[in-house]
DNA sequence: CCTCTTTGTATCAAAATTGTTTCAAAAAAA
DNA sequence: TTTTTTTGAAACAATTTTGATACAAAGAGG
């Protein structure tokens, strides 16, 4: 799971943007200050960092030098962005950068370039002579094209992801049905299991993607 | 994808412009000085030059002098705002020139328009038998003339453009109805739709132009 | 073998999404 | 201006997806 940071001092922006990355399957920290989040580069690996310029104690060009050497992609966060010898500063070294107020979808977006172009994902993802290209939203077995609903398809993703690890039962609520974890007992619906059971017809997956009893599912090899 | 070379010596700046112009689909390759520019075009072809005045070693009006008998259009980028250099720049054979500080669209808008006067943008597209004339907004399918409305082309042409791609609904609003993108609900309007519908009749595209449920459409061979 | 728990499957109605028709307002053309 | 064309809103239909329910099958442990 990739992990990002991010350094916005604004909680109710950071709040946002954590609740949203969350759901798409990233590991969030958030950390309100330039000097925390020095700290924190001290002892934690990220793949990527969304980055405020306006920090207390230490701002985001500052804390950009200190970044720099440790080759992680940022991508700033700014409240206005022309082409003026004010912001020169701007982007010293950053992969990309967003203006506030921005979308969601376009966060998410740009975090995907990003991660791309570092080779922290990748868009079509394989699993035996089974193809999903993520971008398109187009599964293949061989050379036909198998059509999968949108819960279907964002739980092979996640199972191709994750081929040869056992996803547990919540896990996979959690990931593909984030707004039933409120919802006090999940065990009482067959959701998951009936979405399995399609997956397994359509993609012909009996022998590969597993029950393991009592646990969750597994897509081995 | 049409290349632009930029040679701009402040790196804050190329790097913003960088962003920008990959953003919005073009290959960039920037270069910080004058010499290494003439360096690089004996060996690539760009469809475009962004060139700043004040280079190191070799300045922007020598550069100039080199790349005229290319017949590469030339956008000049100036800090001076003085009429003089103006003039100068112009009759040194650029096709436009920006003055720092810019906004990133009008830069954008300028590259579209210098591009377009260079015929750089293909003007006549094809799906199967399908021709689509984008000067003479003219389209045929086989050899009779299709006439579409403004709306009908666009969309067409954007589908075009980006066949066998999945063209999100939020994207398909973007490009062909930008106008709308503030709006609150842009899923409480069946405007896509019914204009897809329309393409697909008068184009006989049922098999053609796909629906990616939950998703968009796709214009796929 | 029996019982309890967990998982698999079929059916079907609700919900969400997309397609279609109609029509009036807006824009363009005459 | 008047006429024609284009556009998109509204209402409704059709389709697709989703998950609830009920029950069957399978596994675990005695």
């Amino acid at each position: 799971m990739l992990k990002i940071l991010i350094v916005e001092d604004e909680k109710p922006i950071s709040d946002l943007i954590v609740m949203n990355l969350t759901r798409a399957g990233y590991n969030c920290t958030a950390l309100y200050d330039g000097e925390s989040a020095a700290d924190m580069l001290e002892t934690n690996n990220f793949d990527l960092i969304l980055l405020d310029i306006m920090l207390p104690k230490i701002n985001g060009y500052e804390l950009m030098e200190y970044i720099r050497p440790m080759n992680i992609p940022v991508i700033f966060i700014t409240a206005k962005a022309s082409l003026d010898d004010r912001i020169k500063g701007l982007t010293s070294g950053a992969e990309d950068y967003l203006v506030k107020p921005f979308e969601i979808v376009e966060l998410l977006a740009r975090i995907n370039i990003v991660l791309r172009r570092y080779n922290k994902t990748e868009s079509v993802l394989t699993f035996k002579d089974i193809t999903v290209d993520t971008d398109n939203h187009i599964v293949k077995k061989g050379d036909t094209a198998i059509s999968l609903t949108p819960k279907e398809f964002e739980l092979l993703v996640v199972f191709i992801r994750n081929k040869n690890i056992t996803l547990f039962r919540d896990r996979l609520y959690e990931l593909v049905w984030p707004e039933l974890i409120f919802s006090d007992e999940l065990s009482e619906t067959r959701t998951l299991d009936l979405h399995i059971q399609r997956l397994r017809k359509k993609l012909d997956l009996k022998n590969d993607l597993k029950t393991i009893y009592n646990a969750g599912y597994r897509l081995a090899e």
